[in-house]
DNA sequence: TCAACTCAGC
């Protein structure tokens, strides 16, 4: 307070500063009310005072005041009527700004121009074209303007064509054309345009080093950057995020260290580019140090953390955010809504989904599907169909999202009936959609119309099968055993088959114990993906099975031999908004490990008692029964489970999350577990949706 | 002192 105070006497007795250039000064900082006083303080108003507070209200996004001052203006020249033209434009009324550009007494070369710029930043080009060439003279602002909004629409040739037209050509102009050659990869002609400007400012070599970086090539920019006489920030940040981006991170250092003011985007480049190559450690040390921080810090960190996989650091930093009272913005909105989605968790995503109301982003399309993929993914599906239903229109991908979504949760029904919804209503479905389709079908073993739909894509729907849905064939028709009928679609398929339908093929070999079509599959696999445990330990498991140890072994030694790791199983589950976590045969580091440990003992003697027998053939090692017994007992599926029995409130189900497929026997186990506490369990894994009940699991063992 | 124009990040 003090400060603005000083400032403000500096200011009014340095210099003999007339009352209009107060009005202005106030009005920029954004102090429209000082801006008034000194307004109304004037005991003689001119029209320069009447224009200066009227363009001080728009400034201030405050349309209404400006309006009721233009209004009452004693007298009006042509800048009055101009500025409420500029000043509609400002605030995005277009509509208006032509009302007054029509009944204005004069219009001057200023007017036309001010119209044609409201035009182009509507991105109303034709409108914006019709006036250039209908009005009387045209200046250089005109001109760039108009070729401004042609190079907006990347219509580069007729840009150029226009571009050559010009008369006079300033540094505005051929900067412009630099940056949309930049934009469209053209850099030869950016460069020719560049090499011949006879007078070049900061900004033009700024866009000639954005247009080599953001273009493969950083060397090339960096050796402008070396050269240009003067840098600015946006300079040394463009240079930085070259480096950025194409993941040369010790160089983008050395540049962010070199800089001399490290400015608050500089810092959240910094941010992304050490996070989003890996270093998220290093992002957070950025953030942390920052002086200041805007909100593009916060959802650049909260998108690092998201997109690597450090959902509850995610949280956790989003819980932080809001404790510093900084109002989460758009961006950190979608990234921590996704976070809710991986973990499942319901309780964060509601939260989330009210804020979004709250700051009006749930009237977005796109936050609109991502809402219902939350939803779905904490196994909601009512508020995911709500929030479906209460959306109009709709576009493909929130139809594909809750397609999926049934499908996820097992109900083929109601996919089918979305599905031929979404056909009725005039939604053309694309590949995505079918994916979902075949998927539904697939998982409640509904072989016959499955494979119906997959012969009706390209004949009714004009969609083209990928590989993805020859998987969904594959699998439908391995599901049931027809593995041979799988083998024969893959060999007759007219695109090379990829790894995901090699492992549909082998997945139901495993299923229905098909060792020679296991092992070609298999053996495809691993050329296809050397570094993708999936096959090695789908093939030991098939060996294990057998019996076939000597067999196990070997693939156990291919894997260490190529260096590939079993990814390590893990689940968890939410209790009063907090994430518990528990990694397989290891529940020792949470603080209740103890009472867990003996909830699993109970559970065991439960199920012994109820006739239950562990089944082997799902373990991978080759161990002695009894040791085979202990590590199904602690899969981390069961471990959260018995959590979840010792928290979760009788009433209400039980929701667990794994980050693998669930295991054979875990299911066969939670099903028995659900039937003898007579609880409802829902368990998502990688794939879908299992939620047991009385003994049964809605997947009906497909899976 | 009042009216029209280009560059980075979100």
């Amino acid at each position: 307070m003090r400060f603005l105070l000083t400032h403000y006497r500096a200011f009014s007795t340095r210099i003999a500063v007339s009352p209009n250039s107060q009005i202005c000064y106030f009005a920029r900082l954004g102090q429209i009310k000082n801006a008034r006083k000194v307004f109304d303080g004037l005991p003689e108003k001119t029209v320069v005072s009447w224009n200066s507070i009227i363009s001080g209200y728009f400034q201030n996004n405050q349309h209404r005041e400006a309006q009721i001052l233009f209004d009452n203006m004693p007298e009006r020249n042509i800048i009055s009527w101009n500025g409420l033209i500029s000043g509609y434009i400002k605030n995005g009324m277009i509509t208006e700004a032509r009302k007054v550009f029509d009944k204005m007494p004069e219009r001057n070369v200023v007017s036309w121009t001010a119209m044609i710029r409201g035009y182009v930043q509507e991105g109303m080009i034709r409108e914006a074209e019709v006036l250039f060439w209908k009005m009387p003279e045209r200046n250089v602002v005109s001109w760039t303007v108009m070729l401004g909004g042609l190079i907006q629409e990347c219509r580069m040739d007729d840009a150029c064509r226009l571009y050559d037209a010009m008369p006079v050509k300033d540094v505005v102009a051929r900067t412009n054309m630099i940056g949309g050659y930049c934009k469209e990869g053209r850099l030869r002609e950016a460069r020719e345009i560049f090499d011949e400007m006879p007078r070049r400012n900061v900004v033009a070599w700024t866009t000639m080093i954005t247009g080599y970086a953001q273009n493969n090539r950083v060397d090339v920019a960096r050796k402008l950057f070396e050269v240009m006489p003067e840098k600015n920030e946006i300079t040394w940040t463009a240079m930085l995020m070259g480096y950025t981006q194409c993941g040369r991170m010790e160089e983008a250092l050395d540049i962010f260290e070199a800089m001399p003011v490290k400015s608050v985007a500089a810092c959240n480049a910094m941010i992304l580019g050490f996070g989003m190559n890996g270093q998220a450690e290093k992002a957070r040390m950025v953030f942390d140090r920052m002086w200041e921080k805007d909100d593009g810090s916060w959802s650049a960190m909260i998108k690092v953390y998201e997109r690597k996989g450090f959902e509850l650091e995610a949280l956790n930093l989003f819980a932080s955010m809001q404790k510093k009272r900084v109002r989460p913005n758009f961006p950190s909105l979608i990234s921590i809504l996704s976070v809710c989605a991986s973990l499942a968790s319901l309780d964060h995503g509601r939260q989330v989904h009210a804020q979004l109301v709250r700051f009006q982003f749930d009237l977005d399309m796109y936050v609109a599907s991502a809402l219902i993929t939350m939803y779905i993914k904490c196994g909601d599906l009512v508020k995911a169909k709500q929030v479906f239903d209460g959306f109009t229109p709709k576009d493909i991908v929130m139809w594909n999202s809750i397609i999926t979504g049934y499908a996820q949760h097992g109900l083929a029904e109601n996919a089918l009936q979305v599905f031929h919804k979404m056909f009725s209503s005039g939604i053309i479905p694309d590949d995505i959609t079918f994916i979902g389709v075949l998927t539904a079908c697939s998982y409640t073993g509904n072989v016959d119309e499955g494979l119906q739909i997959f012969e009706s894509m390209r004949s009714k729907y004009n969609v083209e099968p990928k590989t993805e849905h020859y998987a969904c064939a594959v699998d439908l028709l391995g599901r049931v055993g027809r593995v041979n009928e799988a083998m024969n679609l893959i060999e007759n398929m007219p695109v090379e088959a990829d790894a995901i339908v090699w492992g549909a093929l082998l997945g139901a070999c495993r299923t229905h114990k098909k060792l020679d079509l296991a092992e070609v599959a298999a053996k495809k696999l691993l050329q296809l993906e050397p570094q993708n445990a999936g096959p090695y330990i789908l093939l030991s498991n098939l060996y294990a099975s057998q019996g076939r140890w000597n067999d196990v072994a070997d693939q156990r030694k291919n894997m260490r031999a190529r260096s590939v790791n079993k990814f390590p199983g893990c689940s968890w589950i939410e209790v009063d908004k907090k994430v518990h976590m528990f990694t397989m045969a290891d529940s020792s580091g949470h603080p209740e490990h103890a009472v867990i440990m003996k909830m699993l003992e109970k559970l065991a003697g439960l199920l012994r008692e109820a006739g239950y027998s562990p089944d082997g053939s799902f373990v991978l090692h080759d161990v002695d029964e009894e040791e085979k017994v202990n590590n199904l007992r602690y899969h981390s599926e069961k471990v959260a489970v018995a959590y979840g029995l010792l928290k979760v409130p009788k009433e209400l189900p039980i929701r667990i999350m794994k980050n693998l497929r669930v295991c054979g026997d875990c299911h066969s186990a939670i099903k028995l577990i659900a039937k003898i506490t007579g609880r409802e369990i829902i368990l998502r894994d990688a794939n879908r949706f299992h939620r047991f009940k009385d003994g049964l699991c809605s997947c009906r063992d497909y899976w």
